[in-house]
DNA sequence: GCTTACATACATTCATGCATGTATATAAGT
DNA sequence: ACTTATATACATGCATGAATGTATGTAAGC
């Protein structure tokens, strides 16, 4: 094999090739189960270039997963009307194109798969973890909004806790995320994610007010 | 420091310390990030005194999951009634001990911890992947036979699809489990609980039938 | 000619697994 | 009851391999 200098773009196509490789291997055997070596061999490049395109592993984790957008959030993206007339059909719309885009996008799974059960949330992770509790803030806020426009629609009760309402959309879709990665074949989501959250929507508008103790 | 012989009390209580170390340390530097060093130092004995109890890393941490039940399935035989005259009400209630559970149980806690975040589900450890299926499978088998009999005594509508019916409570559960991990001091697990699944089962309640497409 | 984009080689760290040491509990024999 | 043999419950030490990080080599692009 003779040594040959690449050109720029050669060169970002290997650091490419390394990235996508990384998300393979990761996804399959898990991060820290998986050497540079690992990597750089399924690659067909050697440790070098990847040291010399990343600073370390972690550093190569990082950009690993922000070269993909999580399904949450690009569905939220895709569906940022924020004065629909109609706030509550525009949440399920958001929710259902999340579980269709992880239905579909091979990519999103493997790095889904990496987040649930491939990696560790250690301290030297940090930010990874960071990133994750804000994104699921984020949407968690979108969602709370979303609720809040549909209770002074009349949509909803006034008495909803707009809250509640989206920690529970929030929990019905990263459940059946979890459920699904773990057994992918196992159900539809977009099918199930659907009808679920149908039920749920439904039986908020004839959820009865709290009722404080005594 | 002189070598004491210890008795086989003495010797199963050197036993159970490990395990609960290594529960801690897990759960705060991530499995693979652990040595067994590590767990010796803080257990206060020798990594001879883990290899004499446990064959190696990966038995010590499936010995340690196996010490602890967890909450979904502890709540599930609790409430073990087959033939409670108030099947919904008893899936609630089966649901919302789950919460309860894991928010006053801190060893359930770590554990819980250590499955969502602080382990990889490799190749290694497939085991206990397919003990973590398994439980689902038998969950999800429970609540279905619980919505069936729902439906058997009228609570519910004769259309309900049971099996989805289970999914959408599964991964309500499972979704808030890993939210209120994620951030256990966010919410009260066990009052947003409560309500998101009332709201879910009324919802089902007066869900429509299924309308075939056309 | 200087830098880029790697490959190669090397040093260091570190966790694992095992082999061995050792002192006592425990059971068996008398 | 007293001795003795053996298994127990660890501690200690060592050999091995594997992964990391870095330093250096090198050929081509610019």
């Amino acid at each position: 094999m003779a040594m040959v200098r690449k050109t720029k773009e050669e060169a970002l196509e290997t650091r490419t090739r390394i990235l996508e490789t990384a998300e393979q291997i990761f996804s399959e055997q898990g991060v820290s189960h998986t050497s540079l070596q690992d990597i750089a061999a399924a690659a067909n490049v050697t440790r070098g270039a990847i040291y010399w395109h990343f600073k370390n592993k972690t550093d190569l984790l990082d950009a690993m997963l922000q070269r993909v957008k999580m399904p949450i959030e690009d569905a939220l993206e895709r569906s940022c009307d924020a004065n629909s007339p109609d706030p509550l059909s525009q949440l399920r719309r958001s929710a259902v194109g999340a579980m269709q885009l992880i239905s579909e996008g091979a990519s999103a799974q493997r790095v889904c798969e990496i987040l649930l059960f491939k990696c560790e949330y250690v301290a030297e992770t940090a930010d990874m973890r960071r990133r994750h509790v804000d994104s699921r803030k984020i949407a968690l806020g979108r969602y709370e909004d979303g609720f809040r426009r549909a209770i002074a629609l009349g949509q909803l009760p006034t008495h909803t806790n707009p809250r509640i309402a989206a920690l529970g959309l929030h929990a019905i879709m990263h459940g059946l995320f979890m459920d699904w990665m773990l057994e992918p074949g196992d159900f539809d989501i977009t099918e199930v994610g659907g009808r679920v959250i149908d039920d749920f929507l439904a039986g908020l508008k004839i959820s009865p007010p709290e009722t404080p103790a005594g």
